[in-house]
DNA sequence: TGCATTTCGTGATATAGATCAAGTCCCAAT
DNA sequence: ATTGGGACTTGATCTATATCACGAAATGCA
């Protein structure tokens, strides 16, 4: 594992207070892997052997059933996934793909159980990431029931306006129809959502955005700190 | 606290690791309170002031937004709630409810957290919990998502007949109307979908449940380890 | 530059489930 | 015994969203 990504670990509050010592035994095992797109990097259902570690591009986590398909996260850049089921030694819930090229390190599961139980500051730091975890699939969850699609997109906007700087105007970060499934619908219904958005001030032109009437999409979608802010 | 809840607590897999002291420093300010049934425990929104462990009875976890309302999980005994929002010292993003007479321990916030600052066994029973909570709450995603009324509720009572011993006739354990709301359906379509479950060899005596044709029901729901399974 | 593929928009229709409105049954209090 | 309320059922709509079908636009590639 290049020592550059090895800095890029590092950075992540779940590595960060551990010792060096024992981010060494986590790091002798790990390697990292570029990916081209629409790469399935996990199967639900299969043994978790390693930890993984996003360095760059995106993850989509996806569950199916009965051949049914749902996508459950997108992930950016840097993050790790699938602690919960590396810690338990359980199979993975979730499958996970590649949505463009991207690179991430693999670190065995096993080491990571290993330092767990020598390293206090690790296993700390573990807690606060499975309890962020746990917070956004709550969030997400709530957002589900309790939003209709065009809510759902109405705050998605305001949250990804917020993240990019308060701008009017901004592009979308990606395709539309994963856009769709990322809110639980279909490219079709987003479409209209779009156009049932444009009451509200917002115009959309290809990719880019534009909100020309912030308080009137605000009192439609009544963004809400439990729900829409990622530090809660 | 009388003793004997603490033996309670104790024996909770979160509590047990640890050493006697920082279990007593837990229990010291922690006291135990009788709630009625239908008392609002906690709002969402407000400060984790308090760790709770439900002794008896049973809680729902719910959420609301813009008059709306969802049930989001429905406790049973012995089992502590509200564990990510203490340890972050964060807003709850759930309220809580009492379904019928409930004892709680309430183990004040600042504790537990100091507790864990110096205790490394319940540092890492806590990863542990978090863990299985968040994988918890993952499996109800994904049900909510992949599977249909009908298919929750068939699979639904395939789970309980499991956890009550494989015996083909078994009473419901709670009434309906919250039957429906735990499988996120109205009341309504709940009497529906156990009229649909018929063609599956299912019948129903007010609370009682028979199923005549085990393979077929079987046949029907689908059940899956990574959704059904509790202990995966 | 042109062709093929994919993405996007939009209308028509289908469906799961919610909501509304009665009506039945059961039980508990008077 | 009578009454009243709650839980449950049932049927008739209503609504949000999915699905299907098709054409237009955009994109990538040879």
């Amino acid at each position: 594992m290049p020592a550059l990504s090895h800095q890029d670990v590092r950075e992540l509050h779940l590595f960060s207070e551990m010792s060096d010592e024992h981010f060494q035994m986590l790091m002798r095992g790990a390697y990292v892997q570029n990916f081209p797109p629409q790469l399935e990097l996990i199967e639900e259902g299969a043994a978790s052997d390693f930890l993984h570690v996003l360095l760059s591009g995106s993850v989509d986590l996806f569950s199916s059933w009965n051949g049914r398909e749902t996508i459950m996260a997108t992930l950016r850049p840097v993050n790790s996934f699938i602690l919960a089921a590396t810690i338990k030694d359980a199979p993975y819930l979730m499958s996970a793909r590649t949505l463009e090229k991207s690179r991430v390190a693999l670190i065995p599961s096993e080491d990571v159980r290993k330092v767990f139980e020598l390293d206090n500051a690790f296993a700390r730091a573990m807690v606060t990431e499975l309890a962020e975890c746990y917070r956004a699939v709550i969030k997400t969850q709530k957002e589900q029931k309790l939003r209709t699609s065009l809510e759902r997109l109405a705050n998605y906007l305001l949250r990804h306006q917020k993240r990019e700087g308060v701008s009017h105007e901004f592009d979308l970060p990606f395709e539309k129809r994963r856009l769709a499934s990322y809110l639980g619908m279909t490219p079709e219904n987003l479409s209209r959502a779009f156009k049932g958005l444009q009451a509200y001030g917002v115009t959309i032109d290809g990719q880019h955005i534009t909100i020309s009437d912030q308080a009137d999409l605000e009192r439609f979608a009544k963004p809400d700190r439990l729900l829409d802010d990622p530090f809660y």
